[in-house]
DNA sequence: TGAATTATGTGTTGATCATTACAGAAAGAG
DNA sequence: CTCTTTCTGTAATGATCAACACATAATTCA
């Protein structure tokens, strides 16, 4: 196989493309934009990730893994699911406001929340929410299966219910709350935990 | 004063439009699709609502009034703090998931979530949003200074904690949740409530 | 009636957008 | 070196957008 060689990095690229996604979402985010955010000229950009759409996409898979993953993964950590969802939320304290690498909020929280976002976009955003949905379910769920919690449990309630506060929590990062302002309704909220008193 | 009368209703106007921003955000409602719902021309458009920034400024006003204003006022209901946090809540559970007459969510948690929305409109919508705050901040006050609540209580914790729950719950109606998923959820926040058994 | 005023409808304007055509450059294969 | 392949840079393309110019129609006031 002979070509010339590709003459930028192309994971800096994403990178570049996913931070101004993140902050500007997917319309404000003008190939101009990319462009000059990616350091690459338009056609190379096509040839590298086909279109905005498919660039976006791509973006989206990368800040799910990098900046995404990370934070979930904290579910598992702890002996129990109560440490697991403490551990979930106090990571989302420490990542959600804006800091010097990353724009503020979960991006995966802040994207397609209004229609007419290309659809392929919107349905893979849903299926990552549906996902943070499901991760909060399982855990729950081997609690009970342990007997950590109550069959009776509202499995279903409970993983919205912290759902909810991680989402909430997203919106007022990027609206500017501090990672101390946070932590108070991350607590607050492990105090819903059942059986405690 | 003279000149030929408006052929069109002012408000049913706005009301159409405030709609098509709630469904589509700022961008993705084009002039078009706005003269379409309003049933108007565009220089008729213009004449009465001077931009499309000022349109939807006045959209916002309107959903705040019509709206917000009722389900934040049950805020004030009950005769305790608790009661009146479990109303509002309430009334988010029947208000935010799609009905036959209005989009899915809360128009104002979900607007203007990214950079790059006119800044006028940012700046109105991070308002409102912040009133929300204010709204639990007072009346959490108000639970301490008749000493239904200790005077301990974390006020801000308590305050963006239950923030959090109400807008989270507008994502996962936007994301097609049920009244009854969000009602689980609504009812397990209410079990954070400080000094329950 | 006629002058002043304000609405409506058609059609345009300049800007911006995502995408691509084209020509030149840089590599490997023979 | 020459051919093929793939990248880069310039500059265009057609589409869409917010906003408006202009002519016409409807109303009030004198």
């Amino acid at each position: 196989m002979a070509g010339r060689p590709r003459e930028f990095d192309r994971e800096a690229a994403l990178e570049a493309a996913m931070l101004l996604f993140w902050r500007k979402g997917f319309a404000a985010a003008s190939m101009n934009d990319l462009c000059d955010a990616m350091g690459v000229r338009s056609p190379s950009l096509y040839a590298a990730f086909e279109s905005k759409e498919a660039l976006y996409l791509a973006a989206i898979k990368h800040y799910v893994l990098i900046h995404g993953q990370p934070v979930w993964d904290r579910l598992a950590d702890g002996a129990t699911a109560r440490e697991g969802i403490a551990n979930l939320l106090a990571a989302a304290v420490e990542t959600l406001p804006k800091s010097r690498m990353t724009p503020a909020g979960c991006m995966a929280v802040l994207a397609a929340v209004s229609d007419e976002w290309p659809a392929p976009i919107a349905r893979e955003i849903r299926k990552v929410r549906l996902d943070m949905l499901g991760s909060l379910r399982a855990r729950l769920e081997a609690a009970v299966a342990n007997g950590e919690l109550p069959a009776t449990t509202d499995i279903e309630a409970l993983s919205r219910f912290y759902l909810s506060v991680f989402q909430g929590m997203a919106i007022q990062a990027k609206d500017g709350a501090t990672p101390a302002e946070l932590k108070g309704a991350a607590e607050a909220a492990m105090v819903a935990w059942p059986g405690d008193d």
